[in-house]
DNA sequence: ATTTATGCAAATCGTTTGCAAACCT
DNA sequence: AGGTTTGCAAACGATTTGCATAAAT
């Protein structure tokens, strides 16, 4: 998918909330597609134009517009990534011990199958309505290994 | 595995790193295994004994003792739960998203033999040294579904 | 008696919010 | 002008910490 594309399908979320795109919120989709998963400071570092409670104020109205999907992990900042929608890719996270980093990765269709059936009778024992599913693989990134 | 065997256990692992299994300690510990997940209000409604800093004291050692692990999603509050090494069993977890209940599962254990090596091959593409693997199912629980 | 654990109250820090100025159209 | 978005500074709330008391050995 393209980065046209993607704000174009951006914007289209926010209008059916009836929200526009500004600039501010143009400006968090382009960081994120330029650099993936990001944390607040590491957003405010890339785009030094945004202030603090404005890029929380956009993240949370992208994220209320399933532009935009919040990652929490085990430490002190949540991650913003694109959501799975707008970028066509199912996938899931390494999530390193160390830094915080943290990379998308694909499973071969077969096994993400799989794990939908078991998961759906699961669910269903359960009593659970299902929704999606993350998996992350927790582990120490390249760097952090120096 | 038994309360008996669990409690050892916790015993163990705390004196390894020098520290002893307090009457605090123990009650923590109990509460986990007659109740599952807890975030820390719940731990405190089940044992009102507990003051909160010393709960949140407590709960930090048994984490750092590999006793207890504590699990984090998108709600107020983190919850915690027996580590899986102590009751010996490998499990996922059943996320509502309306009430932020957590419900164990386990998957087959071929699933989780496939899941493995397939995690494994995608981590050492990305330079991850592999350590556990999460598996969050979001879904909707039977209470919220009333 | 000395060390360790506990509980209270205060501090910390990521995130959220009130409000006035800036920006559309 | 009228409504929305932004940025600053203050508020919020889960968790952590300082310090004085209470257990434990």
């Amino acid at each position: 998918m393209t980065s046209a594309t993607v704000h174009d399908e951006a914007k289209a979320r926010l209008a059916h909330m009836g929200q526009s795109y500004t600039a501010n919120r143009r400006m968090i989709v382009d960081a994120l597609i330029d650099a993936g998963p990001l944390t607040l400071p590491e957003l405010l570092d890339r785009r030094s134009e945004l202030a603090q409670s404005s890029a929380y104020r956009s993240l949370a109205l992208l994220t209320e517009a399933r532009v935009v999907r919040r990652i929490v992990h085990d430490s002190d900042h949540a991650r913003f990534e694109l959501a799975e929608e707008l970028t066509g890719h199912h996938h899931h996270h390494l999530v390193c011990n160390g830094c915080g980093a943290v990379v998308d990765v694909e499973l071969p269709n077969e096994l993400e199958e799989l794990l939908d059936q078991s998961l759906s009778a699961v669910a269903l024992r359960a009593g659970f309505v299902l929704g999606h599913h993350d998996l992350d693989v927790h582990g120490i990134c390249g760097n952090c290994q120096a």
